[in-house]
DNA sequence: TATTGTTATACTCTATAACTATA
DNA sequence: TATAGTTATAGAGTATAACAATA
C-alpha cells in the first residue's frame, strides 16, 4: 500500500490533484502487474532488464539492498522471465536479462499500464507540452538521476 | 518498491516526466514516514483518522482486505498512536481515532512530507492552476472515490 | 442469515548481517 | 583488503479462509 494521505486541511487544490495522479498511477500498476500474476516489485524488475543489467546497476536504481534484487530476480527467474549469467569481464559481476518470454510478458504489461499514456492522452499536444513543462518546473533540481 | 519502470522506448517526454514526478512523490512519502520510524502503511493510516473511522471505511479506502487494515491499525495503537472503541450504534464495529501522540506525529508527518508543497510551490500561482486543470484533464473520469 | 472485525496462515518485499567467490 | 552477489533471518504488508460477536 503506498497511498499517499487524504487531502490534508492546508492543502491546496493542487495538492490534491497530484495526490489523486499518484494514487491512480500506483494502483493501475499495480493492477496491470497483478493481472499478469506479478507483483508490482517483479514487473518494476523485470521492465528495466531493455539489456543485460548487473544486479548492482538494479539495486542503485532502484534504491534497494543488493539482497532484495537477488530475491526479486531470482523469482523472476524461476517464473522463466528472466535470466541470470556471469559477466565476462569480472567473475564476481552478474547480468540479468529477460528470456523471450520475459520480453512478451513485458509487453503485454506495458500495453496493459496503459494509465500514463491513456491519462497524457486526454490532453491536446500543446497541453502535454505545458504540463511536461510544469511537471518538469515543480520536480525542480531534483532530475538527478 | 512501487517504482514504475523506467521510460519505454515508446514514451513520450510527458509520460518520462510523468513516471519521474509519482517516483519522487512516492519515495519522499516512504523517507518522511521512516524519519519518524513509521513504514508508508503506517503513516497512509494514521494520516487518515482526522477523525473516529470505521475499521471497514478504511479497509474500502484504501481498496485493501479489512484484515490488512485490523493489523497495521493494531500497530498503530500498540505504538501509541492510535485507539479502537466499539462503535456506539453497532456493536459489531468499531472506531479508530488518533491519540494525542498520533496527533503530533501526524503533524509531524505532514511537515517532513514537503514534496507536494515544495514542488508545487516552485511554481507561480498562475502555473499552480493551470497544473491543476491539466493533472484533472488528464485524470479524466476516473475522478469517483 | 448477513455483517464487522479478528485470528491463523502463507507469500512477498525489504533490510541487516554473515558468507563465498573473485578482484 | 575490497567488491559483487548470495544466503539466512526477521519485520512488515497483503490476501484468503475460518471464526466470533452482533445485527
Amino acid at each position: 500500500m503506498v497511498l499517499p494521505n487524504g487531502p490534508v486541511s492546508t492543502a491546496s487544490e493542487t495538492e490534491v490533484m497530484l495526490f489523486r495522479l499518484v494514487d491512480e498511477y500506483d494502483r493501475h500498476y499495480e493492477a496491470a502487474a497483478a493481472e499478469l500474476s506479478l507483483t508490482a516489485a517483479q514487473a518494476c524488475v523485470l521492465g528495466r532488464l531493455e539489456g543485460p543489467r548487473r544486479m548492482s546497476e538494479l539495486a542503485v536504481e532502484l534504491g534497494c539492498d543488493a539482497s532484495n534484487v537477488t530475491q526479486i530476480v531470482a523469482r523472476l527467474e524461476t517464473l522463466g522471465l528472466a535470466q541470470r549469467q556471469r559477466h565476462p569481464d569480472d567473475r564476481r559481476a552478474r547480468v540479468v536479462a529477460r528470456t523471450p518470454r520475459g520480453q512478451e510478458v513485458t509487453a503485454d504489461f506495458e500495453a496493459r499500464f496503459g494509465f500514463a499514456r491513456s491519462a497524457i492522452h486526454r490532453l491536446s499536444a500543446a497541453e502535454q507540452r505545458q504540463f511536461g513543462a510544469l511537471m518538469s518546473k515543480a520536480l525542480g533540481p531534483e532530475l538527478d538521476r
